[in-house]
DNA sequence: CACAATTATGAGCAATTATTCGCTTCTCGC
DNA sequence: GCGAGAAGCGAATAATTGCTCATAATTGTG
């Protein structure tokens, strides 16, 4: 499955106008698809009963099954980009607990439709070369948006915005996500406003004395569990 | 695959001295390949080979590959909530800063081991229904724990100490697993510093003015994205 | 040592699945 | 309405994989 180097452009570029009908069908279905059974199980000629077309016409427009979940994933992040895009702007100039809130709301949003679907792009992209890719990529220039935030606002008080950064980050995406993913959900505004207020309150509170880590210290010191890994995990081969 | 009711007993118990070390070898391997290959390609001759034993033994032990990845799901909480026990004795009477650290920690500590291995677990979990009941009634419980504490310290500011509970025990563990299995992982130390400001500081922080949503509206109301659910998604056929 | 119970083996079965390809059906400019 | 290329079809293929079972090795006991 994971061999190495993969055709990713569909074998047949659409040159008339059904053709793009034919691209949204195969996707809708692949999604219902994907969030319902998983990637694994979710075989290509499930989809393609799915869309009411044949297997033969799905991989006239996708190479592969993996081409498919990738066009997915990069839907997926274009739309939260976009949307995120579109809130800032109105949004931008006002205090920094606005800011927070509008990114937040922006994340519930965008994780509302169909979470199902998105733990499963979530599960694939660590085995899939160009999703990992894609996903990084988005991940970073997120973290990097966010990093900027806090440095150009003057009530951020932490110490390292670009830790600071990445916690933000990944904190909103993946707590968004499992806590509506649940089954048994949170009640959205509730969790929009804590969820908020914590992120807030972290990033504009002065450090008690001083929070700041020494931080230039070279060697790597731990101060938790010292050396008693388990056992040698991690790739080889 | 997924064909509702399964035996999870091995087909034979152990009787002599030789099998638990065979268990432990399975159990063993059954780690490195799942966290190597994810438990869609990680075979259960890749297992047996790696564990240098023959596939039949291999189910003599197991009586299916979702057995296998159960008893290691138990394992690693088990030893997740051990080891959050000890150290909360040593701590639980300190400042709310304190415990939180200590859990922050625990947490981190659990999850340096094998974060790959921990990925698989917990993209499986809501595959199977017997480790999806594992992990739901091991998250309720800390919740439940997490609001006990968050009851029983008058530090606490927070409106509602169950969404609070919740909020932080999705946050630290989801957090933690994501930014140590990270391809550019964060400073440990500091890491752990800040998670452990933010959680405080959102904790002990009043709410502003009053943060306190009405929370008595009956009906749902939304502060984001109003009806436009893409599609009918969710289970169906 | 003998022999019965326990444990280990691994070739192979049955089932599943991504992908192909020879063929039919449709589209559209003439 | 013709015909050539575009689009669509789906049975067949080749590969993979969970798991079984007939057989062999090992063990402990008298």
């Amino acid at each position: 499955m994971s061999s190495g180097e993969q055709r990713l452009q569909p074998r047949k570029k659409p040159r008339q106008v059904r053709s793009e009908l034919m691209r949204q069908r195969i996707l809708d279905a692949a999604a219902r698809v994907f969030a319902e059974h998983g990637y694994a199980a979710g075989t290509t000629n499930r989809i393609a009963e799915l869309a009411r077309i044949s297997v033969g016409s799905l991989y006239q427009y996708y190479p592969n099954k993996d081409a498919i979940l990738l066009e997915l994933v990069t839907r997926h992040m274009d739309a939260g980009v976009a949307a995120t895009e579109r809130l800032e702007r109105e949004e931008l100039s006002g205090p920094l607990a606005e800011v927070i809130r509008v990114f937040v709301r922006a994340t519930i949003d965008n994780h509302l439709d169909d979470p199902q679907l998105l733990q499963v792009m979530l599960e694939q992209a660590p085995r899939s070369p160009a999703l990992r890719e894609r996903v990084a990529r988005h991940q970073k220039s997120r973290v990097a948006y966010a990093k900027d935030l806090l440095d150009r606002h003057p009530e951020v008080r932490v110490a390292d915005t670009e830790t600071a950064a990445r916690l933000i980050v990944s904190t909103v995406e993946l707590v968004v996500h499992q806590l509506i993913a649940a089954p048994d959900p949170v009640p959205i505004p509730r969790f929009e406003t804590e969820l908020t207020a914590m992120l807030t309150t972290y990033l504009t509170t002065p450090p008690p004395e001083s929070r700041t880590p020494k931080a230039t210290t070279p060697g790597q010191d731990q101060p938790s569990k010292v050396g008693m890994p388990k056992a040698t995990k991690l790739v080889r081969e």
